[in-house]
RNA sequence: GUGACCGUAGCUCAAUUGGUUAGAGCACUGGACUGUGGCUCCAGGGGUUGUGGGUUCGAUUCCCAUCGGUCACCCCA
């Protein structure tokens, strides 16, 4: 072989595209139900915004990102996450004039520079959503419930567990007291932890939280829980999102562990997690980023929002046969002998595909044998639809008429050339 | 960036301790069946065995490198 596609990216051919369609059909449609009108965005943005909104520390900046010069010598960036783009398109054509919150969602490849394996490329594609503009805990709610919503219709909410975190906000009070506690206990028992975690440690202490080695979660067990720390804006309204769940029925556990890796990140934080993806089990993940706006240069709006791995949704989807997602449509396979018969066909092709009727046109050469099997394969495969053929030789023309074959049956009847399209019409999807 | 396993027709897989023209099923094309499908039978096209090097009289098989895939670490969707 001696073509390849670039390592880390993938093709998604006709039989996989089908769950695609569904999952961003549904995603559409439950989204749109609660209120959010879809943006579509740029896939490369000027890389200092992923640098600012992001955090120069997390690994997606400093090693992930798709990062080049353009021909006019500016750095660009092939988007790794939604969020900052989107906020760019918020701020810069100002959307925030409406009345709050405004609701956005985008969809779309994202792209780091990671090592491939299950669940994770290079190329990758999310569905973003973001609220912005508003604080208060019901949006909070709002935003997990209807992340919870989607997963539902496709039937998968089942196989998903919901956990939520606070994280707190940057007040002194808050999460910079956690942090220093936090430290100093990290510090108290730095013998204990892996190499790793005695760095982390010093650079972005919370991150240690997430670890999942042994010694270091013995240590953790005894470390001060951020929950304890919340201030007294940030504790009602995680508890304020709590009763707002739980009024809805939502089912969810508090991680406290819950972390995430984007700096933006402040109060709350949820994950959408599975134990059948092995190590990638995050399915969606979001949280809140109330400074990140004004941080970009924008009005001091607070925001929150998710985004949902398609790849991994789609991997959790079972196989089906092609076609099956959708209703398929009726079709039609029209099969001229020869070519005058062809020229006679061309025309109904395209007042059945007016219509709404798939149409397949034999191009005449063929033996009707050959073209017969061919209906009956593409029927097999749920390419098309095939419910009927049509038949039209040089005995047919020659009569002005042509034969319409149910494919189900195998029966066959003659109808007038100039009534053709009016019969298949009418015959509609019915076999 | 680190580690483990794997790479043979489009797909799924064969190929005796290294042995000569690398096979099969499915799929595709054509024929049996001058204009009536799904079945059957026959035939055909398609491979620089991922790539490059090495050992050997001889490599799909053994060794090294490289690229890719898979999985894990890391990180996250």
């Amino acid at each position: 072989m001696t073509i390849h596609a670039v390592r880390g990216v993938h093709d998604i051919l006709p039989g996989e595209g089908e769950k695609w369609r569904r999952v961003e059909r549904i995603a559409r449609e439950v989204f749109d139900s609660y209120g959010y009108e879809e943006i579509r965005l740029p896939i490369f943005e000027r890389t200092d915004l992923f640098a600012r909104s992001i955090g120069e520390a997390t690994d997606i900046v400093q090693k992930e990102m798709y990062t080049f010069e353009d021909r006019g010598g500016d750095s660009v960036t092939l988007r790794p996450e939604a969020t900052a783009g989107l906020l760019r398109a918020y701020i810069e054509h100002g959307l925030f004039v409406h009345p709050k919150p405004i609701k956005l969602y985008t969809m779309g490849p994202m792209f780091r520079y990671e090592r491939p394996q299950a669940g994770r490329y290079r190329q990758f594609h999310q569905l973003d959503v973001e609220a912005l503009g508003d604080e208060h805990p019901s949006l909070d709610a709002e935003v997990i419930a209807m992340l919870v919503e989607f997963f539902r219709r496709l039937d998968l909410a089942e196989r998903l567990q919901v956990e939520i975190n606070s994280l707190g906000d940057e007040n002194p009070t808050c999460r910079p007291r956690y942090r220093t506690e936090l430290v100093r206990y990290l510090r108290a028992h730095a013998d204990r932890l892996c190499d790793e975690c005695r760095e982390r440690m010093e650079r972005n202490p919370l991150r240690v939280l997430d670890c999942k080695k042994p010694e270091c979660r013995r240590v953790l067990d005894g470390a001060p829980a951020l929950g304890d720390f919340l201030c007294e804006d940030c504790a009602p309204h995680f508890g304020k999102t709590r009763e707002y769940l739980e009024a809805m029925g939502i089912r969810y556990v508090v991680s406290p562990r819950l972390v995430r890796g984007l700096d933006y990140y402040v109060r709350t934080t949820f994950e959408l997690t599975t134990t059948e993806l092995g190590a990638q089990n995050a399915v969606a993940g979001g949280g809140r980023y109330d400074g990140l706006i004004k941080l970009l240069g924008g009005p001091p709006d607070p925001g929150i929002g998710f985004a949902v791995g398609v790849e991994r949704v789609v991997q959790l989807l079972p196989d089906v046969a092609q076609g099956a997602w959708q209703d398929r449509r009726p079709g039609v396979f029209l099969i001229p002998l020869g070519d005058e018969a062809l020229r006679r066909l061309l025309p109904v092709a395209g007042e059945l595909r007016a219509k709404g009727i798939v149409v397949e046109v034999g191009h005449g050469e063929r033996k009707l044998t050959r073209e017969l099997e061919r209906a009956s394969k593409l029927e097999e495969a749920k390419r098309l639809g095939v419910l009927h053929a049509v038949i039209l030789g040089p005995d047919e023309l020659a009569r002005g008429e042509a034969k319409v074959k149910d494919m189900k049956s195998g029966a066959q009847r003659a109808v007038p050339l100039s009534g053709l399209v009016d019969e298949l019409l009418a015959l509609g999807g019915r076999a």
